[in-house]
DNA sequence: ACAAATTGTCTTATATAATGGACAGATATC
DNA sequence: GATATCTGTCCATTATATAAGACAATTTGT
């Protein structure tokens, strides 16, 4: 590949004369931080030599890191080249998770049944480092041409979910949670934060949303909230439907969506009162 | 506090010599993964004070860790006591996982379905820190108080399963692979490494396994293997049935089980070549 | 066939992260 | 209400993990 790269500009702070000599020592968890990051936005195995490279970190130190990493099965070693991936104990973390989190699992089993009984996709969506995820997916009937996998994340304001997930901020926590550079929609005219405060608030009001063509110009996207027992969303239930969907059509399925959620979000989250 | 769990008899090595001067100082990565272990042990959230005693590790160090961690959404910091769990981050971590082994997820909707069509408890187990570990499970229809919640491990010579998942090692890989102390059952007279191995043996030989009242007195449990394509065992299916369950029947949902693990053999693990 | 790049292991030095302890504010316990 | 036990933060010290480079064994490219 490049024998060079020149580290693009010294990411995280340097420090302003920090270039005497060696560059900052940094902390092998922060690493391990980075690296967990790194393969989840690449999403498949990576040598250990390209991780140093994207991370901009020494070979030696990586290769001491992965070893532990994969000794405690946080990373597995996959093909003859070594590549490193998620191992299974975060599987296992992840399954830890859920089972915390009942509100989850019991959404993910709706997100299921909404997909098999309306034919659409369906999806549940959390907030997560700033930005909309898809938590889980349910594929609908129709050949669709989703970018919407589990884990993806999307900018908030592209999304009729993020307007419901910011519900609960103010406006000035709205204005200091996104990230300017995420008004930019893929296509089309930047938002004003003020307009993005603004939709927010009238998702509020109606207690839905519906988006079109935000994120993909050929669909229109249906969101309705899950709600914790303070009456905070939590997550969101959404369906993604082609562009010709027709008005009633949208209406059916977003009192679907309402009464899902609606019914997701009177179970309580765990034992209630915590005995002991 | 809580008086729970006897602890599991002081795990890790202290180090070989360590107990000669005073305790040495640890790295922060270790402890995370010591941390992490101690979480999935517990099964749910911890104070950082508790987790400062369990682990032996001061308290000021895993304010710090902690923070990272939470920082990174790898933990998260629940109730007002502030006590510490898995985070969103392993959650999303663990799906990609899942996406990167889509033999798992396929599994995982077979136990769905083979719990569904029988009415048995049907589990998906796979080998973890040589344990034998519940990687997926579906309740069946009858109220059974059963034990295996996804990510419990329990020690391979009380279970079927465990037969079949060490069928590709030697016997001298399992006299080494296998912890001595794990040769006694709960109940009932301890197992000798040898008888282990010889049954071992006869699994392979027969293809599934099934044992009686090992792990509780009053279960049968089938096992049958998944395939990799180079024929090596990856995990197994299993039903977790009354004692008093007919033969013949049994000997039915055997036959469903090999048939599915048949089945999930058979696809390729990922895209085959790599294309590149 | 050679050359160039890569992987994985070692070794030394030094920047720094882990440590123990002191501390104030909260809570629980008596 | 007094006492004991917690939680969370901050500091100075020093053991050590990180970094950097050299190395042989591969793999890759031409």
């Amino acid at each position: 590949m490049k024998p060079d790269i020149p580290a693009v500009s010294e990411r995280g702070e340097p420090g302003p004369n920090a270039s005497a000599r060696g560059a900052s020592r940094e902390r092998g968890l922060d690493r391990v931080v980075e690296l967990f990051a790194h393969l989840h936005r690449v999403g498949h195995p990576v040598g250990i030599g390209d991780l140093a490279r994207a991370l901009s970190a020494p070979r030696s130190t990586l290769y001491g890191l992965v070893r532990i990493l994969t000794d405690a099965g946080l990373l597995e070693s996959v093909g003859p080249r070594g590549e490193v991936f998620f191992g299974k104990s975060l599987y296992f973390y992840g399954m830890d998770f859920l089972r915390e989190h009942d509100v989850l699992g019991r959404a993910r089993a709706e997100v299921d049944r909404l997909a098999r009984e309306t034919g659409e996709t369906a999806q549940l969506c959390v907030l997560h480092e700033r930005k909309y995820s898809v938590a889980y997916m349910s594929a609908g009937r129709r050949p669709f041409r989703i970018s919407s996998e589990i884990g993806v994340q999307i900018p908030l304001p592209w999304t009729a979910s993020g307007r419901l997930l910011l519900s609960d901020l103010s406006a000035d926590e709205i204005r200091a949670f996104v990230p300017p550079e995420d008004l930019h929609p893929p296509r089309g005219a930047p938002m004003t934060i003020g307009a993005f405060i603004e939709a927010v608030a009238e998702a509020r009001r109606q207690g839905f949303c519906i988006t079109s063509g935000l994120v993909d110009p050929f669909t229109h996207c249906i969101a309705g909230p899950i709600h914790d027992r303070l009456g905070r969303v939590t997550a969101t239930l959404c369906f993604v439907v082609a562009f010709d969907t027709p008005p009633e059509r949208i209406k059916a399925l977003r009192d679907t969506l309402l009464t899902s959620g609606h019914v997701l979000s009177l179970a309580p989250d765990r034992e209630p009162p915590r005995s002991l």
